[in-house]
DNA sequence: TCTTGTATACTTGCATGTCAGTTGTCTATG
DNA sequence: CATAGACAACTGACATGCAAGTATACAAGA
């Protein structure tokens, strides 16, 4: 047999995925909500079976809790879940802008980091903060990709549910203009990224760095006011409590 | 409803991904080899579902590669994600490592990291390399959890299939005495992990994080020469390329 | 001998059925 | 009114059946 050739078939399940996963992140779902493969997959109009593998994998991924024959919820944002991604992403991103310094990066690629600036820029001025996440994320994975880092995304994918919630949430109460201070800094953050292109662009690894780590770090700043203003969505162990 | 404790239900399923698993990870499943849901369905004795839900799992984190109507085959072993998996748990490791100076370990927990040891010591003498591989993995995840880093181990498992068959390579090399000097680097890591131990017993963070780093970093010594001896294992370029 | 078309035996994805276990409710009894 | 027990309605884990698609074997033709 040969398997030759990898095509990424566009199954129901991962449909079903990535929807659940959007709705999760996007707090459609709200942390402590409880799901039912029957309802999830009358609801979407499949059978029971891809909704099963997409519970699965978001199960796996810490999303969504699963209690044998008792019942499946949304889980609660845990804070050392948040603080650990943190730390791995901006570990994992310095690694990969300082390899993107040393061997450089293509005009083409530089070409596809403005046009993401300049999409998240007008995504923040119509406030479109889902829209706003997705082209932040697509920032991150483009410069892992740049420098053939996929495997960094898949160990950042595994985790970064929480982080993820709570980038949304702060996005979200941005645009809100809820907090002027939180506004500035995301108006700073563009610019940072900004910094950080031509950093590049000059191969500076210190400042590149520097860059990175300030703007990752960002998320935990204001994180406990963020708990402040949604108590129910946060979880105080690291377990899984849950009331 | 209330969804109060989570209990870990040795479900079918869960047995089936860690039996493949390690069949995997110790060669007994070689890279390129066709599986089939019926036949492993048949051959353990169960119905498809659980076996289907282990190879997702197993699909997700690279240890196996799914073709839709097509068939499933072993992953061959890329370079490149062991380079990245050694890179992972180097950071994550001194991390951990980091943090457990700052905040000390606890009697119990030494004793617990010394007779780990022990155990590595008796697997290393009978030459019983599954089992070393399993207490070393058992050493890490003990670190990890000691400061509760949990999601670390998440992270690290979900990409270090490729390194840990690469591990199990190396450790049944040594055991055949194939390489004498391979042998003695292993008797050195074991001399290593005590130093590293009474480094961490003294809170030195410089000593403690420098061992780590080197002892994890021998991972990528020798894979040249394991990819010499067997080519057919290994993948060249890091994409989904096979024969 | 080499190419080509077809039939068949596979593959996985999805739908449906069955079963054991848990939860909440409703009733009977103190 | 409070409490204990039984029952019904859920849950997810697992078994099975069907369908769409692929690869291989093999025969027919050039």
């Amino acid at each position: 047999m040969k398997l030759l050739v990898k095509q990424q078939s566009n199954t129901a399940s991962e449909a079903i995925y990535d929807l659940l996963r959007k709705r999760i992140i996007q707090f459609q779902l709200l942390p402590g909500e409880i799901l039912s493969e029957n309802s999830l997959a009358s609801s979407l109009g499949v059978s029971r079976s891809p909704v099963r593998d997409a519970l699965s994998r978001l199960a796996e991924e810490g999303c969504i809790q699963v209690y044998p024959q008792r019942g499946t919820e949304v889980s609660h944002i845990s804070m050392e879940h948040v603080r650990q991604a943190v730390f791995l992403c901006t570990v994992l991103e310095q690694d990969a802008l300082e390899q993107l310094c040393t061997e450089g990066v293509s005009e083409d690629e530089f070409r596809q980091l403005e046009e993401n600036l300049q999409l998240q820029r007008r995504c923040f001025d119509e406030q479109l903060p889902d829209q706003l996440l997705e082209a932040d994320m697509r920032l991150h994975s483009l410069l892992f990709s740049f420098c053939g880092r996929d495997i960094a995304l898949t160990a950042i994918g595994a985790v970064n549910c929480d982080m993820l919630r709570v980038r949304f949430l702060q996005i979200s109460t941005y645009s809100y203009k809820v907090q002027m201070a939180a506004v500035a800094s995301w108006e700073s953050s563009l610019t940072e990224y900004r910094m950080m292109l031509s950093a590049l662009r000059k191969c500076d690894v210190n400042a590149v760095s520097l860059l990175s780590s300030n703007h990752i770090s960002q998320v935990i700043w204001n994180i406990d006011n963020l708990r402040r203003i949604y108590p129910d969505y946060f979880v105080s162990s690291t377990g899984s409590a849950n009331n």
